[in-house]
DNA sequence: GTATGTTGGTTCATTATTTGAACCATTGGT
DNA sequence: ACCAATGGTTCAAATAATGAACCAACATAC
């Protein structure tokens, strides 16, 4: 690994959940040493990529990586894109519908849109890491994923999020066959408590799954009726921004708006 | 100037204009070694920061991108905030509003709203280079930015990018000073040809300029009335954006919105 | 008030990495 | 068939990264 995956690789402790981090904080969770890290860090910063607070301690990332986003964006447009299937999404279900994709081996939910047909709904957070066996998500990217991908997923530890985290490889393998048969994943519970997730891939120009679109909805709304609609809404937004991105979808693939309607 | 930073600095020469550059025109570009730059570029690209175009050839800016940009938003929430107030000022102005910010010695536009008042409108593209001469909000925030950054702008090349565009560093200083006593820049066809902005600038917890609102009018729309209305909605959206993200003004700075109302 | 364990930051000899000229293999144009 | 591009690769030479030990500053504990 070279300096400056090393220094980017920095970059990767950085959550939700911890936003920013200390110099040796740092060091202790890469393994690397205190200099080492303070140098990375010390470039990263005079980049604009990440900052200091105020207080002149801890490091967060820096501005830049709004501009490269933006930039990003301008150049591929998927959360654009997406952001409008999901607020049709979200409009057409009264549910929550959100966005996620794959970055390396991990699944970051990237966008979301809530309905305010409801009192109660399912929240969300961007930059969120999701699992890829607790999600409709995950699951509905799993199935249609190339061999090599799912074995190094199912090869890791598999958490339970819930009680209802199915976390047996082989199991999970099953469920990802039905998955491909229908098109579409399903969650009850497998992540948060009470809520029963909706999902299909969207797909990039090699065909390959590149993230999902989701409806959530609190277990007791997703009735049948509801279940139908929206994998109806699912399958025309998932062709939609597929196409709109460039993608393709495999010949296997989710079915066709047309197919799920009847 | 380390190996990361080198690295690092390959992704500045990604543009609205030219967000896909393939590796002998990066290492033009960039003056580096051709070999050099395809390591830092694989690097970047195992990452997930940069990747490269299904062709196979040419690098653009990667989704990991995305994933930073929405951790720093749930950090710092700028975007988000900023957002808000520019929908305010785009619907209660009927023109268009635009958010920008300091990022080294660029001014980059990061969000816009419009308004659907008229049928013309001034168009803008986020991630887009602004130049802190020829523009209101790069105006607005050299009055009052510190010296030295002052003069190292000043001190480079003023390119004209329109027959309007001021050039001459003493007339724009002459300027800079007058911004200082209202609290507001105005640049009439200084940028694009028949484009009259204002703007006020957004202050950081150091009390210097981190960016600027605007609201950018066709010429002949920019009636006196409107130039009222404008200063008195973006001293309150500047005011509300500066409190939300922890800043604050300094003590000269742009007038309090009853000020202005007056 | 002193001792102790943090923190962020710095130094410098050792070491390992980056670097760049020259080199392929392809591609596209003439 | 040629030429001039392109992206990608190699290997000795040069340069930059590394890490243990070291500050100074700040808490907390005694």
């Amino acid at each position: 690994m070279g300096t400056v995956s090393k220094a980017l690789s920095l970059l990767s402790y950085f959550s939700r959940q911890r936003p920013e981090i200390g110099l040796s904080d740092l060091a202790r969770m890469s393994g690397m040493n205190k200099a080492t890290v303070y140098r990375h860090m010390s470039e990263m910063a005079a980049q604009g990529i990440v900052e200091q607070t105020q207080t002149g301690k801890s490091y967060r990332l820096g501005a830049e990586v709004l501009r490269l986003a933006a930039l990003r964006e301008a150049a591929v447009p998927l959360l654009e894109v997406a952001r409008e299937q999901l607020r049709h999404l979200s409009d057409a279900t009264g549910e929550t519908a959100h966005f996620s994709i794959i970055q390396g081996t991990k699944l970051n939910a990237l966008a979301h849109h809530y309905s305010t047909r409801h009192g109660t709904r399912v929240t969300m957070e961007d930059a969120e890491v999701l699992s890829f066996h607790g999600t409709a998500s995950g699951l509905s990217i799993l199935a249609y994923a190339d061999t090599a991908f799912r074995d190094q997923v199912l090869a890791e530890p598999l958490t339970a999020h819930t009680p209802h985290t199915e976390t047996d490889p082989a199991r999970i393998r099953d469920r990802l066959n039905e998955i491909t048969q229908t098109g579409f994943a399903q969650s009850v519970g497998g992540f948060e408590a009470d809520v029963h997730s909706i999902a299909t891939p969207i797909f990039g120009a090699d065909a390959r799954p590149i993230g999902a679109l989701a409806i959530a909805a609190p277990v007791a709304r997703m009735t049948p009726d509801m279940i139908s609609l929206a994998q109806t809404e699912l399958a025309l937004a998932a062709q939609t921004l597929t196409r709109r991105i460039g993608g393709f979808a495999p010949a296997d693939a989710s079915p066709t708006p047309e197919e799920t309607t009847a």
